[in-house]
DNA sequence: TGGAAACTGTCAAGCGATTGACATTTTACA
DNA sequence: TGTAAAATGTCAATCGCTTGACAGTTTCCA
């Protein structure tokens, strides 16, 4: 690879010259900047940005931790990310976890040596005080940790919106398909709200927990089916995420039971996956983009660091073919 | 940040010897090691990767140009790409050009100024001599590019497979739904097999292209319902993703055409999509787990390089529901 | 007891770029 | 013609870490 001195040398200037035509400081004439460029063309030259970065004390690259990049919502909110931090001139190097808590510590020492620029925190099984020493810009997702600002749909908003809807078209007996409602995840509002909701209501929803591998898809169906054998009256259920919600369409299709006619059923998240389904999904839509948007906002610019710390975005009724 | 010079000022040696312990070279004795390892400690110290990339002269860190994050096809081999290249101790910079020129051509500068240690070019939209004169290894997807090792599935199988199926199930007329087979892809091959076989068995598939704009979905339910009008008789259909057959599926269920009584229908990839969709889609499976193995095997093993030039993977048809 | 082998540690150059301080030459204009 | 501004260049330090060369100290055994 050539340096900054081989374009110097065919350029017959210095490397201080081309540095300056580079960085476009001080004084240069146009033919200077004429014979640098033509240099670095011919040597097909680009600064090596690991010498710079060295300089600089910048790299330019933002992380994320994630539990899975194949979850949709996770690949979704990802390609924001990325679409974001590039405007920003950001690269965005993507860490899956698998929501194992030793890569997820892996990788935080990992991106600290890589002196990330910024860290979207979005997997969460590692204690609180593993955070607390990291130097650089935190934004955590859908988890408040220490004082780090944080980036959240209205999980609240969310659950009493999806009860208030399964109300109004008539449900009388209702479902509630969640993770795990053990640990401190600020989704988990989603179900705190919609439960308290149904109860102010008369109606004691029927709970059911992924546990801990909600990522693992395998066993969801013998999750759901047992729920419409022991309480074949359901007619309303509401999961907190699209996918639980496309595995309830699927046990329905199983069973017989018809959707929308029998069971009303509401998603959450609106991933492209709830216009593929078919009937297409009712849902609580995050406004992915936006929250994305701030996200790298926060890591890149500090007044909006110093201005927002707790990021909560309006969630939205999409009233599709299920409700 | 601390650095390895305050390391050594506090556990009472010399930075050589600090960076001796970290790579573990020469003599060291246990109570050297114990007092620096202690200071490391001490100041939550982290080898700045930076630096020592500016001297190994390698990051570490792979790329990826990828079309868009959030299609579950390059979501999952995106998910499995970084899984293996965290195996072998690299990260994954991962680009979204959008289908877009200039963005591809950016990111390829982009990438060499980071001096990755390798690319996956995964999005084909740049002309193949902007690639000519990189340095690092390239692996590409789906495309034939100069000498670069490709890897793909077998789509020339796939196409047959797909063809053969739908012709032992008793399609007379078929339809097929794909990008655009203008472009010099390898996937087109899936269509032009399917297509070939298919008039060695004297049927003339309907071909509908999506054109440029693939990852584009909100056109492709007014691009697929006109042919059900004007060919009220297909009876298949194979799509050149499990997207499209998704969408196939949709327009069928507005149009009260039943799957898989009136029409037998076959994806390709093997996305969860397919499995979460009703009724589950019988597809062709890409085996994205080994591509995505040998991906960074042909990046990071000199050797797996020189010996396959060509990475061509078998296919397998999954039956479901839809056929 | 002498000297090689085994340890332990220091020094300084270098990776590729940036930048402040300073010097010299050219250009422009009053 | 004189002088300030513009243009170009030199030099050296710096970012944080690595490593070959070298030096000093122990250990051990013939």
């Amino acid at each position: 690879m050539p340096t900054i001195k081989d374009v110097a040398r065919i350029a017959g200037v210095t490397p201080t010259t081309v540095s300056r035509v580079i960085n476009n400081r001080g004084y240069l004439s146009q033919n200077t900047k004429q014979k640098v460029y033509q240099a670095m063309d011919q040597l097909n030259y680009s600064p090596n940005a690991i010498a710079r970065s060295l300089f600089s004390k910048k790299s330019g690259i933002l992380g994320i931790i994630l539990p899975d990049l194949r979850h949709p919502f996770f690949a979704e909110l990802a390609g924001y990310i990325e679409f974001y931090a590039n405007q920003s001139n950001y690269k965005l190097l993507i860490c899956n976890s698998n929501h194992n808590a030793t890569k997820e510590k892996q990788f935080v020492d990992l991106l600290k040596s890589n002196q990330i620029d910024g860290l979207v925190m979005a997997s969460h099984t590692l204690d609180v005080d593993e955070f607390a020493r990291l130097e650089y810009p935190i934004v955590t997702f859908d988890r408040i940790i220490d004082q780090f600002p944080y980036v959240c749909s209205d999980n609240h908003q969310g659950g009493v919106l999806a009860a208030e809807k399964l109300i109004s078209l008539g449900c009388k007996k209702v479902g509630h398909i969640c993770g795990n409602l053990q640990l401190d995840l600020l989704s988990n509002q989603r179900s705190w709200s919609f439960i308290k909701t149904m109860k102010e209501h008369g109606i004691e929803p029927i709970i059911i927990q992924t546990g801990n591998d909600v990522f693992d898809y395998s066993h969801y169906e013998e999750l759901i089916t047992p729920l419409f054998r022991d309480h074949p009256d359901v007619n309303g259920i509401f999961t907190t995420s699209d996918i639980l919600a496309a595995y309830v369409s699927r046990v329905c299709n199983n069973l017989g039971i018809h959707i929308p006619k029998d069971l009303k059923l509401i998603g959450y998240d609106d991933v492209p996956l709830s216009t593929w389904m078919i009937p297409q999904l009712s849902t609580i839509r995050q406004p992915m983009r936006e929250m994305a948007e701030r996200i790298v906002q926060l890591l890149t610019n500090v007044q909006t660091r110093q201005h927002y710390n707790a990021n909560i975005f309006d969630v939205e009724f999409i009233k599709r073919a299920t409700s």
